[in-house]
RNA sequence: UCCUCGAUAGCUCAAUGGUAGAGCACUCGGCUGUUAACCGAGUGGUUGCUGGUUCGAGCCCAGCUCGGGGAGCCA
């Protein structure tokens, strides 16, 4: 009797073929008559189901027909092939026991729901098979992103959650304390004591890993992060979660070209894993979430990023017939519709934009030439927008104490930074992934509350 | 945070200001190859919350809560 799981039988289905075998799952569904039965039986290890065939010679037939939608069970019988055009072969049982029961109320039902109500039962929802695509795939990608890394000899740094400084200003951030919130230490003129916390100062938890993974950068040459980052803004869009996770890269002795380069060669390493890893689950998106998701990615992976600079898109945007509900002028970010129309409509494929105005982006990246850019870029993608955002870093002293000056930021909080440029500084390039937006444009999900096992949002972290 | 749409049975949705309905789920019965199985019968409601208008409110008005879509912030 071979103990084997069921994305072993779609796999190698020779070797199981007319074999006595065991699999243990969970049921999806049952449809019976007076003398026999079919049980799709999903056990998690594939994103499809096994049938099973029962027969009112089983002890237990009537038990069995009965059971309640996500019973799990153990079967023994024999692979055969099945008479039946929905599947090539089917699991004729011989013995089935009954590990878990289940009840009526179950609220998963075989029809389907909307995403909105599977957010109100997220301790189920991975028993979809929606939820069951996403997540496979989530997994498989952030292997291949490690993989990814791996192979191309970068470190990786496990940057701190927990941060005494407000990085690089990239968002509201939530408070980390011990303090009775009801009643804090107070300092003589009435504000609040934090030598008292528990750091002794102010912390909050991490808006990104970037600054403190510069500083292994300088040590190990390549190196990247991948972890949680917290934004505590009031963000109620598809595309915006207060807890995601992101990969963050940063690489010595590379400038702007390089850094595109190597998000470019990600995304379609990204890309050609999930495809090759989990066929049955692409197809699945293609078919039943995004009907254009296959063409998007295979033109994504065969076809090289287009690349334009802010000044040249201003003019790309101002030469075009559309009418803007924002005005389009030089100085000025680009709006939604903008990013949308450049990468959707004008380009069609993914478009890095590069040399935006330092005015509207922060103070570590490279001031270039003109003095009026920095050496930015944004990757652009169609139905997603922008899931990348980069930048090289100013490697120049002076330049960096000046800025940070310029915007009023406090020197202080940047000491350890700038001593990076006293001692050996370089030129160095990075990026910023937000592995949910990957994770959307790699499966055709529209909201991210359906990327992340658990969302926290706005007014919302249950479970 | 702003704009906009919405909230009715477990789920997905109907219902001119005048008796609250359907499909699915669920329960019972039937069915010897099903594929969201099928056929018959049955159970199931404080119409999101609070207040108002009206002889009468699921429907009209106000406030609130939560959700969708769009925008801002960004990844």
């Amino acid at each position: 009797m071979l103990k084997t799981n069921i994305k072993e039988i779609y796999r190698e289905t020779d070797r199981f073929m007319n074999q006595k075998i065991v699999v243990s799952g969970w049921v999806r569904t049952i449809r019976s008559s007076k003398a026999f039965g079919f049980i799709e039986l999903n056990d998690g290890t594939f994103f499809k189901n096994l049938q099973i065939v029962f027969e009112d010679k089983l002890k237990n037939f009537q038990e069995i027909a009965k059971l309640n939608i996500s019973s799990a069970l153990t079967v023994e019988g024999t692979l055969v092939e099945s008479p039946g055009s929905n599947q090539a072969f089917e699991l004729k049982a011989e013995k089935i026991i009954i590990e878990g029961t289940s009840t009526p109320d179950y609220p998963l039902q075989k029809k389907r729901h909307t995403f909105e109500y599977l957010r109100t039962i997220a301790h189920l929802r991975p028993r979809t098979n929606t939820f069951s695509a996403v997540f496979r795939v989530r997994s498989l990608a952030a292997y291949a992103i490690h993989k990814f890394f791996q192979e191309k000899g970068f470190v990786y740094v496990h940057t701190p959650i927990i941060t005494g400084s407000d990085a690089e200003g990239a968002g509201e951030m939530f408070r980390v304390t011990t303090l009775d919130l009801e009643n804090p230490p107070r300092k003589e003129d009435g504000t609040i004591d934090f030598s008292k916390d528990f750091f002794g100062k102010e912390t909050n938890l991490t808006v990104s890993g970037q600054l403190n993974v510069e500083t292994y950068c300088m040590a190990f040459k390549n190196v990247y992060t991948f972890g949680p980052t917290f934004r505590a803004e009031n963000s109620n869009t598809a595309r915006h979660a207060a807890e995601f996770w992101m990969i963050e890269p940063e690489m010595a002795f590379a400038d702007l070209r390089d850094n595109m380069d190597l998000a470019e060669e990600m995304l379609k390493y990204i890309i050609n894993y999930v495809f090759e890893n989990a066929p049955e689950e692409m197809d699945f998106f293609n078919k039943f979430i995004d009907k254009g998701l296959f063409e998007r990615l295979e033109n994504v992976a065969n076809s090289s990023f287009e690349h334009v600079s802010y000044t040249e898109a201003i003019e790309i945007l101002q030469n075009s017939k559309e009418s803007f509900d924002y005005p389009v002028k030089w100085g000025l970010d680009l709006q939604t519709e903008h990013e949308r129309y450049l990468t959707e409509k004008y380009f069609k494929k993914p478009v890095f934009v590069t040399d935006y105005p330092k005015d509207i982006k922060a103070f570590y990246m490279r001031l270039n030439d003109d003095e009026k850019t920095v050496a930015a870029m944004d990757l652009l993608v169609p139905g997603v927008g922008e899931i990348i955002g980069g930048s090289q870093r100013e490697e120049r002293y002076d330049r960096l104490e000046q800025r940070i000056k310029e915007l009023n930021l406090n020197m202080q909080d940047y000491w350890w930074y700038l001593e990076l440029r006293k001692y050996g500084g370089v030129k160095h390039s990075g990026f910023g992934l937000g592995f949910e937006r990957a994770i959307m444009y790699l499966t055709g999900m529209s909201n991210i509350r359906d990327v992340i096992a658990f969302p926290r949002t706005a007014k919302n972290a249950d479970f």
